[in-house]
DNA sequence: GTTACTGCAAAGCTTTTGCATCCCT
DNA sequence: AGGGATGCAAAAGCTTTGCAGTAAC
């Protein structure tokens, strides 16, 4: 009756489906849009969000605040972690379950449903040329 | 010669400072913008961002990109974490030194500056009321 | 006296939304 | 057939910028 709703499969979610597997990119809606318009001139960004959104919905995937000017996306939803580039941004992933406990005291009826941990550096390029 | 610059008092600036002094709310720009407001009118959302740009610049401000919607920030720099409502957006700081390591073979030639964990979860409001 | 800061308004970007049409299922 | 999904374009937020005037040092 209400929240589900069927996931409809038309060529552009294909499309963005295709492009987002195995992809470690994290790639922003605009590199998303701008990847598949290569191949498919007809999609529009209104398509990309939506279809970001109902992934994001069906926990498909996770939305990241690690880019001070932009969403970005990554397709991989099991627990893992980020180290990104403060110069060039790129993010790299680390599948390392870190055990972290919140203190009690601030834990006090807080319900806690997840962690993320964020290293922030330069990656070998921007540490070597800048 | 060039970089450094100095940090003009003005009375604009007075009343940011005092606003985020021992502030732990993680306040928007608009939260400051309309929190200063209310007791010096003549202040512009120009002189604000102005003001973050130049404290973030002498390390005395933390822009945090911890909510989806907008920036926010933090006036205590001391390594620290936090816990995030995913409801409300209500944030809690975490001092707490988790001893954590990026894996030997992803740190490769990666230079690690810092370190950011955010747990989220439901506030006791949130997890009270829906 | 310099140099930086201020306010205003306009512009820039990313993301969202309204709507008529289209097309999966 | 019907409920989603699409494309387009406009709008909405947040943040940045240009500029002339002003004030801190």
């Amino acid at each position: 009756m209400e929240g589900k709703t069927v996931f409809k499969m038309t060529p552009q979610r294909a499309a963005i489906l295709e492009y987002l597997d195995g992809n470690t990119s994290h790639p922003s809606a605009e590199d998303i849009y701008s990847a598949i318009q290569k191949k498919y001139p007809m999609m529009s960004f209104a398509t990309v969000y939506n279809t970001l959104e109902a992934l994001k919905a069906k926990g498909m995937l996770w939305e990241l605040n690690i880019d001070d000017q932009r969403k970005r996306y990554d397709p991989n939803t099991k627990l893992h972690h980020h180290l990104i580039c403060e110069k060039c941004r790129a993010v790299v992933d680390i599948f390392k379950d870190f055990d972290l406990t919140v203190p009690a005291d601030i834990a006090q009826g807080f319900m806690i449903t997840g962690k993320h941990v964020e290293f922030y550096g330069l990656c070998p390029d921007c540490a070597k040329n800048g």
